[in-house]
DNA sequence: ATGTATCTACGATATTTTTCGTATTTCTTT
DNA sequence: AAAGAAATACGAAAAATATCGTAGATACAT
């Protein structure tokens, strides 16, 4: 029984996947001290955590030196997407136009920013004009 | 000691507050009936979640009668406003866009939907012209 | 080469969330 | 008024998440 590559990462799994998107492969020392930035958490639960992580398939460790170095196996746009998926039914039920205006109306958004949803906006209406 | 209103809720609770929102103030009977049309789940089991989600100050039964009516305390919008707000730190490391990218681009969005969001977004642009 | 620091392995505990069973109370129907 | 149906109250089990301590192995510095 080979593990499915994939499941819903938990909220404390999300950040971990987050530090490995954005820093590439790391320690478990790296990864806690970037957990550490937000809130106080033991070494031992986020190598606890790292280890059931590649137990469930979410990471691929390389053990070739006494120091694993971590990878992320799940791809960011992948997980982000599933995760929306989910979150929008949940919390939206379902209406993505509603989700957008709350995204967008809560938060600075930088102009460069909206141009590139503009374009986005002019892309998604230019199949049918 | 008063409890505050707010919390996060969890996914079950979650649904139960979209149907209240939807349908206005029920039943326990109503609301486990809703559910089970998505999965089983037994009468005192959603009960429980109701008083539970009472004593946290999401609901409010009204208990004038012996088949108790609960209504929603939690406002829709600023619900899902927070849990945007977190999901968008959790998910999208914050990133607004990309979380807005991702929900047009995997969903059919009616050309209406497209036009309110077009409107926001002049309309954000506006202040600073 | 010996003590100290750093790792991983593993198991245990704590916390939160989900799910039910049973008892008791309150209607309804006959 | 008694039997049965339908609700709530309460407690507790089960499952999923999160957190840590200790032991043993490995490297490093003196």
């Amino acid at each position: 029984m080979s593990k499915e590559p994939s499941q819903k990462p938990t909220e404390a799994e999300l950040e971990i996947l987050q530090l490995l998107w954005q820093h590439g492969p790391s320690t478990v020392r790296f990864v806690n001290e970037e957990l550490n930035k937000a809130k106080e958490v033991g070494y031992t639960t986020t190598l606890k955590f790292m280890q059931i992580m590649t137990e469930k398939g979410m990471l691929a460790p390389d053990k070739s030196s006494r120091t694993h170095i971590y990878r992320p196996l799940l791809q960011e746009e992948d997980t982000q997407r599933k995760l929306l998926n989910r979150f929008l039914d949940t919390a939206f039920r379902g209406s993505a136009s509603k989700l957008v205006m709350q995204a967008l109306g809560n938060r600075e958004t930088s102009q460069e920013e909206l141009n590139e949803i503009r374009n986005l906006l002019d892309k998604l209406e230019g199949g049918k004009p």
